[in-house]
DNA sequence: TATAATTAAATTGTAAACAATCAAATGGCA
DNA sequence: TGCCATTTGATTGTTTACAATTTAATTATA
């Protein structure tokens, strides 16, 4: 055990994290190009199915990205057909997006996914709770 | 309960993982800042401070990158002093990275980062522990 | 030995990600 | 009302990240 032991990769929280996120995206990969999806356009789409009409701030807040981040994805998949952006008249600094029929029906192609990368993970029901816990922990803690 | 909740960003094991690793590396910011050092950087600045001489396809192994995004990385640290870059002698296709004295003199500074980052996470010894298995579990079955 | 297959790193192209800055709209307040 | 601060989203510049391809070196094999 020596001084500089707290460097070492092997002893961080913080690089598995970094690299089992990076992994998982992934893995992600071949079922997002089976709908043309990257990973961050996925999310967005997660939110909107959910949402049907929201805003770039909300989700921002939802997603913890920036419109430094999200005003390109949002182009493209208003390029896409999946949704719609337009400047709200009631306040004319909001971008309100709102989800298509096309957006709408692509929920239907990627109901499958979940279960396709769970296996993946492959996690028991025990430490999948457990890890969903302490990742919400640790986000609470970090998170802005 | 709907045939969609699964899409639900609550409900994902992959979207807080994803968001805690982007999180922990904002968070990291202002202390590696103080190196000068970005994230990328200072992980593979960790692996130069253990193993002193390595090169690019193992560096790449240890920390889940490939050489796209190494070869800039290790351009950049080279030009900042803390390391060498050069062909071997035995091998050229294998480019040698070495650590250099200011490279083995920056782990000084960088030495106090991992317990004020440790402050940031704020788990317990416990949870910490937990994490950092279950962590290991998938990369261990999602990893390359 | 000559050629094919493999390997290592670099390059190219695309998409994130974020800090910093900017522009426009709105709100607060003197 | 007029001005300043705040809010929202877009833009700019830098760095990551990775797939796909390329180049050069090495190894395998016909």
């Amino acid at each position: 055990m020596d001084t500089y032991d707290c460097l070492k990769l092997e002893n961080q929280l913080c690089f598995p994290l970094y690299a089992c996120s990076k992994e998982i995206v992934r893995r992600y990969k071949p079922f997002l190009d089976e709908l043309d999806l990257t990973y961050t356009q996925y999310i967005a789409m997660m939110v909107m199915w959910e949402r049907k009409k929201t805003n770039v701030k909300e989700l921002g807040e939802c997603l913890f990205l920036d419109s430094g981040t999200l005003t390109p994805v949002l182009k493209k998949l208003e390029q896409k057909g999946y949704l719609t952006r337009n400047r709200s008249s009631e306040d004319e600094r909001n971008l309100v997006v709102e989800i298509t029929e096309e957006g709408e029906a692509l929920k239907e192609q990627a109901v499958t996914i979940p279960q396709r990368m769970g296996k993946c993970v492959n996690l028991s029901q025990k430490d999948a709770a457990e890890l969903y816990r302490l990742l919400y922990l640790v986000l609470g803690n970090v998170g802005r």
